[in-house]
DNA sequence: GAAGATTGACGATTCAATCTTC
DNA sequence: GAAGATTGAATCGTCAATCTTC
């Protein structure tokens, strides 16, 4: 998905609150801005927001994981993981291994270069958290919490 | 791009406010949360996020739009639209029409089946709106309003 | 040469169908 | 038959050529 950009029918002096109908929009494009700049900052260490996930899971498991456990830890379907690991897999950054219990099953295991981009990746999460805290005025950020909380 | 959740260390009987840490991450998952149902919404008139935009802008328009413009009003790439007009055309909900002043241009030109469409997607989205705001209290709306205007 | 559009490739996601193994 | 994984096709997005026309 994507986007979804409303127009803004900005009446000449109006700068105040957000047409009420618009603030749904506010809020897709406010997130759409934080992924892009997570994304760019993910790139800058040969990342993917999708990669990274995996990877941060794989290394929070501190052990191989099924692809199916993947799956079910990133909430998505399963050949999703399947591609995703593959092309994890091309660069080298976690390795499929048989599975000795089930003949079925494949996990995946962290490559030495899979936790050292790891840790990189979550080096440039956290500037961007740090980043994000900073654009928030301390009460802000507090209501924001508190909004995206009560509607969760 | 997408998700990026995060582990939520959720401590026993914590339910307060948001490890000051996630409130990026709860941006993130609100907005992927309404973006899911808007999508099903659109999906239930036959349409995607991405042709409703489209439709929309060129309804909005009031006239065949060059697709340049069109990038440009959805602000994506020009091979984007090239690719996304090719689904609506082949649905009957636009057709490509030469550019009598540039012979290089090509303008997208709403059908009848394309105007209605964007019609039907229109009231879904003023449902998932009306839904939108019923989740959030008054007040959480407006403090909503005021924080995402903070931080755009 | 620059602008408009297309094409081809790839990333990320979904779904439906298939294969193997339980 | 159900679960694990893969494959193939579709959508939506990006970028890097390429072609035509200005």
């Amino acid at each position: 998905m994507k986007k979804v950009t409303a127009r803004s029918p900005r009446k000449a002096g109006r700068t105040r609150p957000a047409a009420t109908d618009q603030v749904m929009f506010s809020l897709l494009a406010a997130a759409h801005s934080v992924e892009q700049r997570l994304e760019a900052a993910m790139e800058e260490v040969g990342l993917s927001s999708a990669k990274f996930s995996a990877l941060t899971h794989l290394v929070g498991a501190g052990e191989a994981l099924s692809l199916s456990e993947c799956a079910k830890l990133m909430t998505c379907v399963r050949s999703n993981i399947t591609q995703l690991m593959d092309r994890l897999e091309a660069e080298g950054l976690v390795k499929r291994v048989d599975d000795p219990n089930d003949r079925r099953g494949v996990r995946a295991s962290l490559t030495p270069l899979g936790i050292e981009r790891q840790a990189a990746g979550a080096k440039q999460l956290a500037e961007v958290q740090k980043q994000f805290a900073k654009t928030l005025a301390g009460a802000d950020h507090d209501a924001l919490a508190r909004v995206l909380a009560a509607m969760r």
